[in-house]
DNA sequence: CTGAAAGCGCTTACAG
DNA sequence: CTGAAAGCGCTTACAG
């Protein structure tokens, strides 16, 4: 474990000079660059991390917080993330996080510790930022999450319209001969602003305006946004509502879980039951029959919130918040019912 | 931004009995323990990590690393490691990172900079870990990846007989009757050790001893472990080797695609071809037909690694390595060929 | 039970 | 271009 001093004695040099090395100073002669380098890789040394950050006031980094380990739909994101980032000669932390973690008090601490350049959340769960978040003096960026009406000032927003997807889900299957619409997923649609609040929203308006029914109670089952969860409800609304032709799904994963729970009960896709999902993930585009799916367009968030980002680094540009065009992906999971 | 110093100067106290008092040293009187914690509380003080990892010797938490974000194998043990962890009353810290990332180099590092009290590694590259491992006085567990061989005293390891596995799957289509089996997975089987090879040489060996034809440019087409390669595998496949009646793929992922390939074939399963995969992911009970797979026993593995990593921390017994046991699941992706 | 002080391994003005 | 020195925010023997 060489220190610096170690590094120092070794070359005879002081360790001010070892550190602007190490830190690509331009004021240092070949000679003595040379000379320390060499004796660096030799010892292998490595600054300790804990030491430069304590004195550091700042660093030069941008960090991305991602929560919910295994979401397919954020991690394809986070790809073109860091590759955006790098392009852009920025540094770039990665803080993975489970879903019961508070992105907002990590944030904090890493502001508090770290002085990073701007943050970026993934998956982020709005409740935190209406109640913890702080201002920081850093610019930061919600992913895909709607950040509209939080009030923080130096954070910018880029999302699908999720009450708008879910209507475009709902007049796709209506174009398509379906009266009978069941709707899946969310586990408290009744907390506004939230996700599943305007999907649910979207569709149940959308099927009103229309004149069709929609009973809460028979037309729509709350699930937990994963497989299992979306196979239960799936099973659970072929009882409350046998006469279903065409469900909405808040995702794509409840939707696979679903179509699972339909075929079991005997019920063929898309003759008997037509699926529509939400989100766009690689597995819709590989189940048998393809999904359907109002697919995010998570190349323009991703675009729209890097470059947002950047720019309210370098400028004192206002932040700001939008919505993405999202599209519907046509798979093979919902019929034309004949007139 | 508080620092200990406000904290002291606010109580009148010290920063020594602060700090005793953050850290719940006995020492400290009731009066200055409830007075300093309420000014700690008011404050919202949070003392800096860097400041305290660079002046203590070692921490007493474990250390977790888990390569490839969104792995559902991997992550699904995780959360058995975390909640077996702090049953324990171990402290854990979860390191996430891509698949890029080189996580001995990262292991080194914290060892250096934060001194944990074990370490686990998930989704583990064997390759750096012969090449860069060196004895960091520290107990390991590779959890899930083959140890043996590696020669690492600290070491140990749990994971399922890759061999034997993929034999069992082979077993499981003749069985059933199979005689034109193809194999689907892997970039480069010819790496010994590599879990692609072990499974490569598993099935291979096994058809070859029960007299059935094993041409590799024919039977066997290799491709990344995911859905697109296992798709693209598919396709090829039924080129390579039309006849084929049963296909055992290396990984689930890569038999969802390939299920897909062959549906968009117009090959029924099972009644065209049969498909098993290996490991067992959440997915694999969702497809339609449900997938048979040659299921790992991850929470055996996990128990067994913890406990492993607990009681070297404790004692010093020696390092292990352990193959832990696999199960057929049998979903409906094979079916039974009339001989 | 508490305080004063040394020191963890770095960075960064400040001189020269 | 280089060195000596202060200091980042903590913890921990050492006294008392």
């Amino acid at each position: 474990m060489a220190t610096i001093k170690d590094i120092a004695r070794i070359t005879g040099y002081s360790i001010g000079t070892v550190s602007r090395v190490m830190n690509h100073h331009q004021d240092v002669s070949d000679k003595a660059r040379k000379e320390i380098e060499q004796v660096i890789e030799e010892q292998g040394y490595q600054p300790n991390a804990n030491a430069k950050l304590l004195k550091q006031t700042h660093t030069n980094s941008i960090t991305v917080f991602i929560k919910s380990t295994c979401n397919i739909f954020l991690n394809g994101m986070l790809e073109n993330i860091q590759s955006m980032l790098k392009q852009a000669g920025e540094e770039v932390k990665v803080v993975f996080m489970d879903e019961n973690s508070d992105e907002v008090l990590a944030a904090k601490r890493i502001c508090h510790d770290n002085h990073p350049r701007g943050l970026l959340f993934l998956g982020a769960d709005l409740d935190h930022f209406r109640h913890e978040y702080e201002e920081m003096g850093v610019p930061a960026v919600l992913v895909a999450a709607d950040g509209n009406g939080l009030h923080i000032d130096s954070l910018s927003s880029y999302c699908t319209d999720d009450d708008a997807g879910a209507r475009a889900a709902a007049e796709y299957l209506i174009d398509h001969g379906h009266r009978h619409i069941g709707l899946l997923g969310g586990v408290d649609p009744d907390v506004q602003g939230q996700v599943a609040y305007k999907r649910y929203h979207g569709l149940s308006s959308c099927l009103k305006e229309h004149n069709l029914s929609f009973v809460r109670s028979r037309q729509y089952i709350p699930c937990e946004f994963s497989l299992e969860g979306g196979y239960e409800a799936g099973k659970n609304l072929l009882h409350t509502f046998p006469e279903v032709t065409a469900v909405f799904c808040m995702s794509d994963t409840v939707a696979i879980g679903a179509m699972r729970a339909f075929s079991e009960a005997g019920r063929r896709i898309p003759e008997d039951v037509s699926v529509i999902g939400f989100d766009g993930i690689d597995y819709s585009q590989f189940t048998v029959p393809r999904l359907t799916t109002v697919c995010q367009d998570t190349e323009t968030i991703v675009r729209s919130s890097v470059n947002d980002l950047l720019m309210r680094i370098k400028t004192d540009a206002p932040s700001r918040h939008s919505m993405v065009p999202f599209h519907i992906v046509e798979g093979e999971s919902v019929c034309q019912l004949s007139k």
